[in-house]
DNA sequence: CTAAAGCCTGTAGTTGCTACAGGGTCAAGC
DNA sequence: GCTTGACCCTGTAGCAACTACAGGCTTTAG
């Protein structure tokens, strides 16, 4: 297939897959004659697994680890599992984070619907 | 007060208030004769403002707009209203996300740890 | 034969910083 | 008087992970 074939087969946009390509995510493909990009199944396979694992918040570094560990003919799944719970651990962090930030936005709405101030509270808490 | 000292009573580091200032977010300061800038209790605010913005998440143009009400006479309570409410329906959005990320994972690390196969379970569902 | 769709390379932009390199300035101590 | 060290300056490059051109080929449909 042609790169724009795979990107509509894996609905992920072209310059996508060429970046990858670059990066050295994504296995260089074979050219035709006239210079365009040929893929095939493995090619499809792969990309498909770098997009899931990028859907799941694993970072390139992660990913290429992980592409690596897939690649072996008796995939090391303990390695895989302590990626996975590192990456866990990682994306908790960053819930926890993102908890307090709903907590606080929460606060200043709140705030700001309590009653009729002079100037607004929220901008006064941000100030404090 | 000097770079440093503004800093220091603000716990963030140099570099990134020179950073404010050159993408126009902190007032330029004041110079002295040797060229060191020269920050006063204006600064000082307006940093903690931008500080605790961005720690609930606001983006540097959101911050800026913060900053423009803020620096009404009369601050417009209900503009502020919006812009909070805008951003914590991206914080949620982001919560969203993350729990999505969280789940799956749970799902991929129970797979590694439930039993004994031949190949990782886990590589197994992201190659699928 | 021409127009549109598809492909190519290479480079620059995004967000929000962070990290130098290569200098100038200033106060304290010997 | 001179050095040492802490502080400051500018300007540029780097990070992640893409995205968006510009400027140019090729292929296909009518």
């Amino acid at each position: 297939m042609r790169i724009g074939q795979l990107a509509a087969a894996c609905d992920c946009p072209i310059e996508t897959i060429r970046y990858y390509e670059r990066v050295e995510l994504l296995p260089r493909p074979g050219r035709r004659p006239n210079g365009y990009r040929k893929y095939d199944e493995r090619h499809r396979r792969w990309l498909n697994f770098i997009l899931k694992s990028r859907g799941l918040g694993f970072t390139q570094e992660e990913v290429r680890r992980l592409m690596e560990l897939a690649d072996q003919s008796q995939p090391d799944c303990t390695r895989v599992h302590r990626l996975v719970r590192t990456h866990l651990r990682d994306v908790r962090a960053k819930l926890a984070e993102l908890r307090r930030m709903e907590r606080a936005l929460l606060g200043l709405k709140r705030k700001c619907e309590s009653g009729e101030f002079e100037d607004c509270p929220a901008l006064d808490e941000l100030m404090a």
